[in-house]
DNA sequence: TTTGAAAATTGATACGGTCCAATTTTAATC
DNA sequence: GATTAAAATTGGACCGTATCAATTTTCAAA
């Protein structure tokens, strides 16, 4: 994963861009960087339009490629780093101890809208797991969530009470790559307002939407309520398309 | 724009999946798209790269590229389109006729994070302009924005009361594709309630940060307060890095 | 000094090739 | 039939080239 050229190029170069190196803000041009680093214009192309994509340099043809300068001060903001999508590893919030808390946890049949989102039949099941998650005993996330049994037979109580994207990577070898979410905001509603602790003027931040396996199958179905302080989604938008 | 190579292959392919071309959900490999579109598999790669990372398909090395069977059901959540950042372009809603209301316009000094923000020096001046968003008369959005004097010194009024990236690419064919975005929740506060038509227990989605120009140039700095029915943020994550 | 056309610079698109790695298919063996 | 090994399939990484388009630089003419 890590031996790949054009993420040694990428590394490389913000490492440089973090030190000062381009102090005039421009990154040498594509010929150059090729040849200084001994390597295919292409892969240069490839890993300057991955750091463009995150936002860290901006491409100008004719002209150059400059550096953000924000990169350079808030570069925590550009790191959307993890091996996971899970709540485990997005909430990685300051060696804060993460706990769950399991609420409710049965096998039901597939609903229509279920089967629709996780590509099932009407006679299959899914496990509905509803999980209070906790940061230094604090609760912050109510999370439903919804997994065909057929995908992981396996997935017993205990199981429940850690992360599941980290068990089915250790375990089944598969990994949980993409997601498709929404997100939005609604007031607390008394459930809300019980576990999370709040008055009933404070809002949840609302994530749902749908897991993917690396093949492209729907994994889970997931709706999580979130104490709004401690929502917060970083994003970096480019309409380039690439 | 629209006579590139990849782009065509990618709006083909689009229309092809969303006829049921594909009815084992299996797109052809990468070396026969190449034969029969009589392109190269560079560009054939490109196309399928980027709808992979639109979430559109899913590629599997040994095994092939898979369609998303959310892409047939949801089609509308795969189209991230619009040729601005803009809320005037983000906002599309379904005919409804957008508006402006001027609350506050002025000139003023850029405080220091603005001077970081904007990458501004200590005496330079931004305009501030505070706008209220609507939609067939409902209020929806508190916009406030921080521009640099210097980067568009003919912004009046009169402008501010459109959009101001629309006059933006008109007037000065400069264009805003990027931006760096945090969305968060807060309890609405007595502005919030009067302005948006809010009660003490509805609260506001925050959508706030920074917009640049197509050359890097930080444009923007925005805080937007959005009537939380209307906001609803869409995103496929993908956590491949390309 | 200013203007404006030509040249140089620089990123973008596209081609086509080599080799590799994960997966699936096929065939052989027990 | 089941198991295993070999072969074929399929996407991934990387290289090097040619041509184009936007921008900047150079330099000669006015």
């Amino acid at each position: 994963m890590a031996d790949l050229v054009y993420r040694k190029i990428m590394r490389d170069l913000k490492e440089r861009i973090f030190n000062q190196e381009f102090n005039d803000k421009k990154l040498p041009d594509e010929r150059s960087l090729s040849e200084s680093y001994g390597v295919s214009r292409s892969s240069i192309k490839r890993a300057l339009n991955v750091m463009a994509q995150q936002g860290i340099i901006f491409k100008k043809r004719g002209s150059g490629t400059f550096i953000n300068p924000l990169y350079l001060k808030n570069q925590s903001l550009f790191n959307y780093e993890g091996t996971n999508l899970g709540v485990t590893d997005s909430f990685h919030l300051d060696g804060k101890r993460p706990g769950i808390k399991l609420i409710d946890y049965q096998v039901i049949p597939a609903s229509k809208e279920l089967q629709q989102d996780l590509f099932l039949e009407p006679d299959d099941f899914v496990y509905k797991i509803k999980r209070l998650r906790l940061l230094d005993d604090e609760p912050i996330i109510i999370e439903t969530g919804y997994i065909p049994i057929k995908i992981m037979p396996g997935l017993t109580p205990s199981v429940v009470k850690g992360s599941i994207f980290n068990y089915l990577s250790e375990i089944e070898g598969k990994s949980v790559t993409k997601s498709f979410m929404s997100i939005l905001a609604e007031p607390s509603n008394q459930q809300d307002q019980e576990l999370l602790g709040l008055s009933d003027k404070e809002p949840v931040g609302i994530m749902e939407g749908i897991f993917f396996l690396d093949d492209g199958t729907p994994l889970e179905v997931s709706n999580m309520r979130v104490h709004y302080k401690y929502l917060k989604y970083n994003t970096f938008v480019s309409l380039d398309e690439e």
